[in-house]
DNA sequence: AACACCATGTAAGCTGTTACATGATTAA
DNA sequence: TTAATCATGTAACAGCTTACATGGTGTT
């Protein structure tokens, strides 16, 4: 019954080499910013009570004219519980999409709004669909032969996918739609559902 | 800056009609199962909110042998405030999901390792295209001809075009990964990345 | 006898975001 | 001078899950 997957993204990470809460922030940035972020917030104290229970042991780098860095490094202990973290089968989870919750109360509003609401909704799929080829090309050339760069290719892969389904999905909606306007101004002109 | 989903999601419910907590929770399981799902903790403080900000009245229903129902009706207020909401476009949200945390930290592990978990994955969303197909034959059967069919239908073709493209996903990720298996069993056995 | 269904709700706890506080350095 | 980067952290709040409490009816 582990499930701080915050807690385990923080691990995560520093099994790849020591780091700071600051460059742990970084890193998601970097690397995984189209499937997952970390505040703050979370990643000091976690870190914290990582070291607290001696999965981690802090060290700090002194510098010059800019603040100390608290450095992490996992203990055979963290090793250990990481692995088995990723060991785990991932359980199922119920990915709220508002976009479907508005769309299944769709009936409620006209079905120009409907239209109007997926439009944005693709709009916002393409754009990411083009953030995720600029994250792609920087990964594949700064990360060349390093072992983790098919890993990483595949959740970029996995994104892509999941885009491409969600564009083809905005289409085939607002072809329904379409024809749904064409029918309600035929049969029934001024109606409309709600209160 | 609204953001609190799950009271949206009950007003609307709401807007198809009056209806208790225990109803909400049922009408959710019924038709949204796939992307949505709401506690008792959430609905019962939600519906007592909605009636003290005038967006909701509550009414009691006596029932013999059984518990008394508390029925909710959206107010005019309540039917704006929806609506108004019901516009609003979406935002992006970040999805965090979990097997690519544990893909992006995959070298911690062995190749076999990462497989295991991709099968497992690959398994889970079968099972999901099985059991979307059954609500979409329900869905169809007993809402034959009502207007929030073709909604209801988009929300379950959602469903299936993404689980669609985690198939495929799987499908590709696992092929990359019988290669890896044998391109290190060949050039280098015996090494592993980690602690 | 045990369990599931009906129906309400609360309390504790975990997860997560946002805003704030500090303070030096460097670039536009 | 304004803002960004470096770097740490905390506090307040918001969101959500889980477990519990109550208690009658009906089914296996």
């Amino acid at each position: 019954m582990k499930k701080n997957k915050s807690r385990y993204a923080v691990m995560g990470l520093l099994g790849m080499g020591p780091m700071s809460g600051y460059d742990i922030k970084k890193k998601f940035e970097e690397i995984a910013s189209n499937f997952w972020n970390e505040s703050y917030g979370q990643i000091y104290p976690i870190l914290k009570r990582l070291d607290a229970e001696g999965l981690a042991i802090r060290s700090i780098e002194k510098q010059v004219g800019k603040p100390d860095r608290h450095i992490y490094e996992l203990t055979k202990e963290g090793h250990k519980e990481l692995k088995s973290w990723l060991l785990e089968p991932v359980g199922r989870h119920v990915g709220r999409h508002e976009i479907l919750l508005k769309l299944i109360f769709g009936p409620k509003v006209s079905v120009e709004d409907n239209i109007e609401q997926v439009k944005h909704f693709k709009k916002n799929h393409i754009t990411e669909l083009a953030q995720l080829q600029f994250v792609k090309t920087k990964v594949e050339s700064e990360n060349c032969e390093k072992p983790h760069l098919p890993y990483w290719l595949m959740t970029i892969r996995f994104g892509e996918l999941v885009n491409e389904a969600l564009l083809k999905w905005s289409d085939e909606v607002l072809t329904t739609m379409e024809e749904m306007k064409e029918k309600n101004c035929k049969d029934s002109s001024g109606e409309q559902d709600g209160s």
